[in-house]
RNA sequence: UCCUCUGUAGCUCAGCGGUAGAGCGGGUGGCUGUUAACCACUAGGUCGUUGGUUCGAUCCCAACCGGAGGAGCCA
């Protein structure tokens, strides 16, 4: 066996050895008898923190608390570990293991997480390849602009201690780290049916809230051929297979967050895999805000985005379940999203969640080629820019449509984990870039 | 960007206008098939930084820096 040791408790004829290798939670009993050769070296000398080689014979145990223990026959201490290493076997705040991002892993609750974001990676590919989706890379570095996402980071060389600029770039113009993946992912859409991107995405936002990371992780699978019910249903349907999975596959790191940061976890869990969604039009969602008597701290009007309060309302009070909200007034809503028969609404959805708010945003896309022009026109927007995806509707259109899910707000909403820089190795926020 | 809270030992915190305490962690010794082990002893702090008020500031005031929560924006 191989591992750090966690903690150790000595006695004068043995010792007793909590190892952790990360593969799991639990920690195996390791029995050090002090007549082992080199006792002194390997075993009084490791202290919390330092990796052990041990060999020896696993065997049930015969105290409480564990049911097998590794009988040691040889312990050789690959890596000692002084006295000044920083975790203890008592419990930290987030805020400090966040100061030590490079150990945090080393503690229950951050092993859980990080075990628990690589599962969902895996069962998010899954979910799409099993229903023949195709993994597209769209780039990192962009000259497109996804208009409404947010604001971008520049990517520039220098010369010496100058920006490159211009014509004189590295690109011959300026260029960005992407904010989003869905413009180019629609043009595989156009051309491999049903398609999704998994990848980092990046916001220059001066946003200092648990929710937001300047790099994250974005799902953006995008459906040729499809309107927004289907497309609000594979959101639903991909929500509850990650769900479901988490449940079944991380039953031992959802348990121990279950017990640590949310006591209401997996029953929330379980209810979200088990039960339908609630759905509701804006302006139906709008009318039930009026109507519900509470006194919000923002105004509720047609035409005015929900705010989060109004949200939460809704998701958390009204349906008390996952709520998907559609049909938004165009003109809170980007030039791409298809406008409805009605001329005053587009199919836009946002899926919200208890506890976490929007986690899913999506829509159908214009697909109409007069109309997609005539959006870029009104909302002032430069068409030579969008000369390829504007190809899109003269070659060949289609209806098509997808959404767009945070992979570390999903992460937040199975872990319980309050703040999102908990839910990724390495956070990035303003003022923050450490590691 | 705005609002609120916060900064005292390695960690989590208490405290007070007269230059500091606990628990845990560390060290030493003891002890027990132990389980956030236990018992004894011990080391460890320019009280975020810079100014100001005061006889005197860790405490009161201001600015700045860091951390947290909320809002906006979003994912």
């Amino acid at each position: 066996m191989h591992g750090w040791v966690r903690t150790k408790r000595d006695s004068r004829t043995f010792s007793f050895l909590e190892l952790n290798d990360g593969s799991c939670l639990a920690n195996l009993q390791i029995v050090a008898d002090a007549t082992l050769p080199g006792y002194e070296e390997s075993v009084v000398s490791a202290r919390t923190g330092a990796s052990l080689e041990v060999t020896g014979e696993i065997i049930a145990s015969q105290g409480q608390g564990q049911r097998w223990e590794l009988r040691a026959s040889r312990i050789v201490l690959v890596g000692a570990s002084p006295e000044d290493y920083p975790l203890q076997k008592k419990g930290h705040t987030v805020e400090f293991l966040r100061s030590i991002a490079h150990l945090r892993p080393r503690t229950n609750l951050f092993g859980a997480v990080f075990r628990i974001r690589s599962r969902m990676a895996y069962a998010i590919h899954r979910f799409f390849q099993e229903r023949g989706f195709v993994y597209v890379h769209t780039p990192i570095i962009t000259a497109s602009d996804c208009e409404g996402a947010g604001e971008m980071f520049r990517v520039v060389t220098m010369e010496g201690e100058t920006m490159r600029r211009g014509e004189d770039e590295f690109f011959g113009k300026p260029t960005y780290l992407t904010v989003s993946g869905q413009l180019e992912g629609e043009t595989f859409a156009c051309a491999l049916s049903d398609i999704y991107t998994f990848g980092p995405t990046f916001r220059a936002e001066n946003s200092h809230t648990s929710r937001h990371a300047a790099e994250f992780w974005m799902i953006e699978p995008e459906i040729a051929f499809c309107d927004l019910a289907r497309d609000m249903g594979l959101a639903e349907e991909m929500v509850k297979a990650l769900v479901s999975d988490a449940l079944d596959a991380c039953a031992e790191d959802l348990d121990f967050c279950n017990r640590f940061v949310d006591k209401g976890l997996i029953e929330r869990l379980r209810f979200v895999r088990d039960r339908a969604f609630a759905r509701i039009s804006y302006t139906d969602a709008v009318e039930t805000l009026l109507a519900c008597g509470v006194p919000f701290e923002f105004p509720v009007a047609y035409g005015l985005p929900l705010q989060s309060e109004h949200e939460r309302y809704l998701t958390e009070q009204h349906f008390a379940c996952p709520t998907t909200v559609y049909n938004y007034p165009k003109e809170i809503k980007p030039f791409y999203m298809r406008r409805n028969d009605d001329g005053k609404t587009v199919a836009a959805m946002d899926l919200l969640v208890p506890g976490i708010g929007e986690i899913v945003g999506g829509s159908q896309r214009e697909e109409r080629l007069e109309v997609l022009l005539a959006n870029l026109r009104e909302q002032g927007l430069d068409e030579s820019a969008y000369d390829w995806y504007v190809d899109l509707r003269r070659y060949g259109t289609v209806p098509h449509a997808g959404f767009g899910l945070g992979f570390e707000r999903l992460l937040m909403f199975v872990t319980g984990v309050a703040n999102i820089r908990d839910v990724i190795p390495f956070p990035r926020t303003p003022g923050v870039a450490e590691f």
